[in-house]
DNA sequence: TATTATTTATCGAATAAATTGATTATAAGG
DNA sequence: CCTTATAATCAATTTATTCGATAAATAATA
């Protein structure tokens, strides 16, 4: 068996590969600089690889180096669980856990699942954090959230995935606009010519894309939405149309506005709402619950929609 | 930060796991014995937990031992998979990869899929083992085996998984069985009262009970085909009919017997084959050239397979 | 009942590894 | 030309790890 490389030494290789500079990497993990640079030096040679490019201006990080920073840091993760998992032994369903939901889910979502939390699992503390998916994701990897309650399709590669439910995408526009009327609503190309969109970085702006096929919409220059409520009030302006996510339609998104929301024809697009984690979690039982939590809030409706369906969502 | 367990103090435990016995695990870690007890002792001290029941008589993994020593094995695991990645940079598709298959697999598309390897990729040497598939995920786990070919449904949790390609069921009997009467055959109960099985621990077994939605066929005791030849000697001697991958089929399995084979109407049973592999493999190129491989070979018909997404983990 | 063999735990000494602090070498900015 | 900032290097020190011998407990054997 070859030599396996230390759990210090990958720490120091991480913390370098963070600060880009071997002086604030050595504080940054308690040690002298010296140390820092032994070190790496030692992983280096036990790996036969070159992974920092350094003189004493520059530090960068080679392309292998890369890939086995992302390893590295994998295996301190794992590490890290292993041992929270240890000290949690025994005492489930207890402690904080840090959760993550990107902003197209939290408003309609949270109010709902977390009573239910509280209630069930009383010592259970819940940190909440708003982001977009591919901030949640980096931090869910770099330990610093524990769950993220994303939306699928979503590169999750390497993570524990638990789809939760399927989030069904509505028309809005205003009452008397064209898009509305006919029994069945399907997304033509010229539909999708007027749809509004969410400015980048949202997922709901790619799968409000996927909807329709095509990833060339570009919206006026800013003129996207930041956020769904924005949205809501460009398309009340006339600016056009938007693909609204069914849990925000019956959240009550549209109260207070004119506007109207009716379901698509199936096969009616869709995300997929889904938690996810670390495969190494120390805290399988508190994914568990909270997955079953919002499952038997939002999975209820047997809504998938055989035939045409008349429902008019009146706001 | 809390303080890390060592990789050396993981490895002791994993060893003890193994062998319950530290005198012998000692001897595979070629360290004293005393050595050993040493770093038990550290890791359950920095842990907080007791992982190892023991006396002079017995030693024992504790429940909470036993969950610690899964994600040991991977940190393990991943260490060793970043040093094979290290060791094996700037010089990809060559090397030995140790690859298993299934039994219900191997003889149809191995040699269809060995001759491409080694014509796309001289310098890729592939190392074979046939065995069932609970078998070949423990090895790979165990670092034993670098990717294997099974068949899905399959808890692959934790796993890389690649989905390659359909391959459905079709009914098999002689040529005057009632089974094969009628245009459309589909899989009623009565006709699951005469399926033959192979025997435990094949995943066909497991496989062909789903597509009939029962779990307690049972042929008669010792009368279970410990091979796909045998189930059909079985079939031909008039002992009742089975249900064939089609790879098995169209591989030629019935050639020599007076048997027929027809599909079943849609929607047909099926298997999914899959290639998987640690997800910290170091051979993430050879895996994707491997799918690659048998996916252009295999995956001819335009079948269902729905959006071409990345392999999912799944809790 | 003594004897022997087998097991894990423990202790002190020896060895190996990691860390420190001081120093050196190099480059950039003023 | 001096100052500042950087990473590498070296000797001394501290800390971890390992070994070998031994103890303690038990089971099997004579």
């Amino acid at each position: 068996m070859a030599a396996l490389p230390s759990l210090r030494q990958l720490r120091y290789f991480v913390a370098i590969a963070q600060e880009l500079n071997f002086t604030r990497a050595a504080e940054v993990c308690f040690v002298g600089q010296s140390t820092l640079s032994a070190g790496l030096k030692e992983l280096e040679d036990v790996l036969g690889v070159r992974l920092v490019e350094r003189d004493r201006q520059n530090v960068a990080i080679t392309p292998i180096g890369l890939e086995i920073l992302e390893r590295a840091k994998t295996i301190l993760a794992s590490s890290q669980d292993l041992v929270e998992y240890a000290d949690a032994a025994g005492k489930p369903m207890s402690g904080t856990i840090r959760l993550g939901v990107i902003p197209t889910i939290a408003p309609f979502l949270l109010p709902n699942v977390l009573p239910d939390i509280r209630e069930h699992y009383p010592n259970l503390k819940i940190a909440l954090r708003e982001d977009l998916t591919a901030n949640l994701l980096a931090r869910l990897v770099d330990h610093q959230l524990d769950f993220a309650l994303i939306a699928l399709p979503y590169d999750t590669t390497g993570l524990l995935v638990k789809e939760l439910f399927v989030d069904e995408f509505w028309v809005v526009a205003r009452a008397d606009d064209p898009a509305l009327k006919g029994k069945e609503i399907h997304l033509p190309a010229k539909m999708a010519e007027r749809l509004l969109l969410l400015e980048e970085g949202h997922c709901l702006r790619d799968h409000t894309m996927q909807a329709c096929k095509r990833s060339d919409i570009r919206n006026a220059e800013g003129m996207e939405a930041t956020s769904l409520l924005t949205l809501l009030q460009m398309v009340e302006s006339g600016m056009g149309i938007a693909l609204l996510p069914e849990m925000a339609v019956k959240g009550g998104l549209l109260n207070g506005t004119t506007l109207l929301a009716r379901p698509l024809s199936p096969p009616a697009p869709k995300r997929i709402i889904a938690l996810v984690a670390r495969a190494s979690t120390a805290h399988l039982e508190e994914f568990q619950a909270l997955a079953q939590s919002i499952e038997s809030r939002f999975k209820s409706s047997p809504r998938i929609s055989r035939g045409g369906r008349k429902s008019f969502q009146r706001v």
